[in-house]
DNA sequence: TAAAAATACTCCATAGGTATTTTAT
DNA sequence: ATAAAATACCTATGGAGTATTTTTA
């Protein structure tokens, strides 16, 4: 579970998207897709229903939302302690 | 800030050692060095005074630790949440 | 001096890229 | 037919290792 991954999943969570979560992060989709089936193995859940035209959480993906956004608005606020 | 960072920061700190964090963290200490150092380099701050004998976080040092805690036990949660 | 950290490299794991295929409208 | 995600493969950045030097009680 690393910064990163954190950062493209809320992005996927909140633009429905890969494709437009990874234009966002200024990221390639394909790069995107692998690092989020990578946290998905180390949380062994799916984390995104993959409909095609729309991306939605799972349920697994609904719980670790906040914690994911917690992490990173943690991580912005050490940035800015110092 | 990458997460590992953010761990061997906290094994610094508490260790008051570079070679026994390293030890803890199972690296290299010349590892755990360039990593203080990346971490340094970002938050633009010396974390740590070297003393030789023991290393003590500087005042950025202290400011920055209660966040490092907080973001990796976010992490625990997080992966635990699922 | 003897310990601990820094420096100087080398290596390799993996994040990220490009090209392409698959899948579901 | 088309738009989006997955797959396959390649590249290169940087995390981690070993060997060595520097530093300071």
């Amino acid at each position: 579970m690393e910064m990163h991954q954190l950062r493209y999943f809320v992005a996927v969570a909140e633009e429905g998207s890969f494709s437009r979560a990874a234009e966002g992060m200024h990221v390639a989709q394909p790069s995107l897709s692998q690092q989020m089936q990578k946290l998905e193995a180390e949380v062994r859940h799916s984390l995104f229903d993959r409909l095609s035209r729309r991306v939605t959480p799972t349920e697994a993906g609904r719980q670790l939302l906040p914690y994911a956004r917690r992490i990173l608005s943690g991580r912005l606020d050490a940035q800015r302690c110092v």
